[in-house]
DNA sequence: TCTGGGGTCCTAGGACCC
DNA sequence: TCTGGGGTCCTAGGACCC
């Protein structure tokens, strides 16, 4: 049987979100910055045109960004998760079988439609995608993941393609293949494409032609699936079902610098909860929990402090109440006075179905009515909005909240006023 | 002054067991 | 003095992705 996926990538997802909702921004050059405004994460093609570099710290930029009218926004999760839904939704009306890969990328399977004249489809999604979200993408189609993915590129790049390219005969593989670095690979990072360049690999295609025990030996078993995905050998199937994450971690830079336990313990409680909710999101318990603190590494002046502390659990648990108690615990563990802080995370591994969860004789635990509780408060997030109930040790002045000055209205999710709710 | 966050997979090496 | 061999599990670290 023969394969053919087609990835669909939005172009500049981010910025692209931003201007659905401002079209006077069209054609003028727009960035998304990081969490507290920090670095650009986002940059519309105007922008990319100015020379602003991927992750580059808003500072270093400012005068560009003033003297050039560009547009920053701070980054509005809710807004790019509900539009990436919508695109996802939009591109399901194509081919049931679709695998999201990321927030703005898609891989369709098109195994069906061989016979078919693939350019006028692939322009058909693409001109429906923009029409019925107002997101433009580009697609890639070819016989492999790893292809499609060379062919996403080139559709971008080649003014010539506009946004469609069909990899699907051997001639038109290997011109594709020649005309992309190495380092613009899917697969290949800095360091192998360092190493590659050292050895005289340059293309993509120059990689096809290395021999698959000498691949083995330096890049292991992941170059070698690549190796057969760009010669044309299918390896990667279609993930239509995301499986169950493995850990689960939320972390956060304060908008400012802490030395003080208190704040910081509100933040990583506040952290411990957003890990509990992702965990019942996906019905999972975890066993595992770790803590750890930062100061600020950019730093010269300030001492620096690394702490991380793993707890293991009596049992599993996925409840706001007993993952911020652990949490507390292993902070109280690592913190060390006299420093400043400027991150903390909290991370849950070991994971385990939630009807999975090995119970322990000796548990004090009333676990039914924690489930009780936590089901109410996902309830009234759900209906209100994140934050309006929350465990106390969360904290209610939150002077360790992130910044975010630039950020755009939540068009598409309700918004609420109702009373913030504190559950001790 | 200001520098993101959240994941995956693979391998090597040590501990431990029989 | 001689000092096995194979298997599993765990962890740390390194590579990559968006």
């Amino acid at each position: 049987m023969t394969t053919l996926f087609a990835l669909c990538d939005c172009n500049n997802f981010y910025a692209s979100c931003e201007r659905v909702f401002k079209p006077a921004l069209n054609g003028k050059p727009v960035v998304v910055l990081s969490n507290n405004d920090g670095c650009v994460i986002a940059r519309s093609n105007e922008a990319k045109a100015l020379g602003i570099q991927m992750g580059e710290p808003l500072f270093k930029i400012r005068n560009l960004v003033d003297n050039r009218h560009v547009h920053a926004f701070s980054s509005n999760y809710v807004l790019y998760g509900d539009m990436s839904d919508r695109v996802m939704q939009c591109l399901s009306r194509f081919t049931p079988n679709i695998e999201i890969y990321s927030i703005d990328e898609c891989f369709l399977d098109l195994g069906d439609f061989y016979s078919k004249d693939l350019n006028a489809y692939a322009r058909e999604i693409k001109e429906t995608v923009h029409q019925w979200t107002g997101i433009p993408v580009s697609l890639g189609v070819a016989p492999t993941k790893a292809l499609a993915k060379v062919a996403n590129k080139l559709a971008k790049k080649s003014k010539k393609a506009n946004g469609v390219l069909v990899l699907t005969t051997p001639y038109h593989i290997q011109k594709a293949l020649e005309a992309t670095n190495i380092e613009d690979v899917w697969g290949i990072g800095g360091q192998y494409a360092n190493f590659l360049k050292k050895r005289n690999i340059h293309t993509a295609y120059d990689f096809t032609q290395l021999s698959e025990n000498w691949v083995r030996q330096h890049m292991t078993v992941v170059g070698v699936r690549l190796l057969k995905e760009l010669r044309g050998e299918s390896c990667l199937e279609l993930e239509e079902v995301a499986p169950p994450k493995k850990g689960i971690c939320t972390s956060r830079s304060f908008g400012k610098k802490l030395n003080n336990f208190e704040e910081v313990q509100e933040a990583t409680a506040t952290y411990a909860a957003k890990c509990a909710k992702k965990l019942r999101k996906q019905k999972s318990c975890a066993r595992l929990i770790t803590v750890f603190v930062n100061t600020n590494w950019f730093s010269e002046r300030d001492s620096q402090y690394h702490g991380s502390k793993t707890i293991c659990l009596p049992v599993a648990t996925n409840s706001d109440i007993e993952l911020i108690h652990y949490a507390n615990i292993a902070l109280k563990a690592i913190y060390r006075d006299g420093y400043w802080y400027k991150k903390s995370g909290v991370m849950v591994t070991d994971i385990v179905p939630e009807n999975q969860v090995q119970l322990d004789l000796l548990d004090t635990v009333d676990r039914g009515k924690h489930a009780k509780l936590m089901e109410v408060i996902d309830g009234l997030t759900d209906r209100f909005g994140r934050g309006k109930v929350s465990v106390a040790t969360q904290g209610v002045d939150k002077a360790w909240l992130l910044r975010s000055d630039m950020k755009s209205p939540c068009y598409t999710t309700r918004l609420s006023e109702i009373q913030t709710v504190y559950v001790r």
